[in-house]
DNA sequence: AAAATCACTGTTCGTTTGAACATATAACCG
DNA sequence: CGGTTATATGTTCAAACGAACAGTGATTTT
């Protein structure tokens, strides 16, 4: 699959980002090599990529890529609250961020990612209790049942999405919460697609 | 230690070399926070350098290091069944891996981390449900109340740990599965950490 | 025998990137 | 009031860097 001199090459570019923390550079690489000229680096690392074995940006520097840290982790920005408007999400109201992979997340790429923090036991017939970080997508086909995050008065709350006899309203999981049922429409920010709670030591919960 | 601007771009700094596999250059860093001018990255990366937060290979592209990046992700194995004896524990036995960071799963270096997929409604008192993924650590500190992982006739069980008496026992959190007392010896596998729910699509449960 | 692949050289181009210098403002401290 | 720190702006420079083009020669494949 790989001739000898590609394998070296990456070998050498695997070695040079596990011990310096960074891809080396082309020319770099023709030093090391004792190449006379930066060209044929250029031909090795199109070639690895060509055949799969590396990932670049191209046009910038240091910016191989290889498979071993091509693992899909997604990093989702915790909203404490939602202001009105998912245009309105900034760098300022991120409580946080949680990272994890793509798979286990259930996210799809591209898709507006974010996460929120739950406050209340409004859904925990739903098994969501306080504390716990939902994390939901923008952009996702909204089946009815789904969990989503929706905006009301201003204010973010998760809830159940609910379709009944052609009209949507928002379920609370817990006797002891009222339904909501939009007045006029219903601003949907939100699917949650999966959960992560983090054990508290102490309390019993 | 960090002002809050500091903390923005170290943030941004680790985001961007877990999503991209590549550190930001300098003047993106500035595009992304708006900066006029790229001297206000340079001074920001120079006092988190010289706080001790990142690392640097000087005038190379490219060539910030994160020291937080190699520990932040912790590659979680998850066990379909834990056979008798952590030591037996294969790669065999894994049924995939959870991926996420340190922080957000409360998980400590160095100790014995894995996950196992929850089977069953015995734990629906603690909001536990089939289908989640129970993140323990092996090595913990061992707590009245806390929820473990125990063997109880060669099978792996999810059970809260309950000190009565000064004499421990399992209790599933849900009254139609029988309270566990341990006729010789109790072995605990690990200590629940964290969780991660996978939501389904269409299901409603 | 022609075509393709592998393994290079030498040179040029333009962008990307880190670095430096001078300057400014607001907040806080003693 | 002066000194320090945090937070900037605007400009300039040189080095680093990826990319492209036009070749050469040896080996292997068709």
């Amino acid at each position: 699959m790989l001739t000898e001199r590609e394998r070296n090459i990456l070998d050498f570019i695997q070695r040079e980002q596990r011990e310096k923390g960074i891809t080396p550079s082309t020319r770099e690489i023709q030093r090391h090599f004792g190449f006379a000229s930066q060209t044929s680096v250029m031909q090795y690392i199109a070639a690895l990529e060509r055949k799969g074995f590396l990932d670049r940006h191209a046009r910038k520097a240091r910016a191989l890529i290889t498979p071993a840290m091509k693992i899909r982790i997604t990093d989702v920005p915790i909203y404490g609250q939602i202001p009105a408007g998912m245009s309105a999400l900034t760098e300022q109201t991120i409580e946080g961020h949680v990272s994890l992979d793509a798979r286990s997340a259930n996210v799809s790429k591209n898709r507006g990612t974010f996460a929120l923090r739950v406050r209340g036991d409004s859904m925990v017939g739903a098994h969501i209790i306080d504390g716990d970080i939902v994390i939901l997508e923008d952009h996702k086909e909204l089946h009815n049942g789904n969990i989503v995050a929706a905006l009301i008065d201003g204010e973010t709350t998760l809830k159940r999405y609910v379709v009944e006899y052609g009209r949507p309203y928002l379920k609370a999981e817990n006797p002891r919460y009222p339904n909501l049922i939009p007045a006029r429409e219903l601003k949907i920010q939100g699917v949650m697609v999966s959960l992560v709670r983090k054990q508290e030591r102490r309390k019993r919960q």
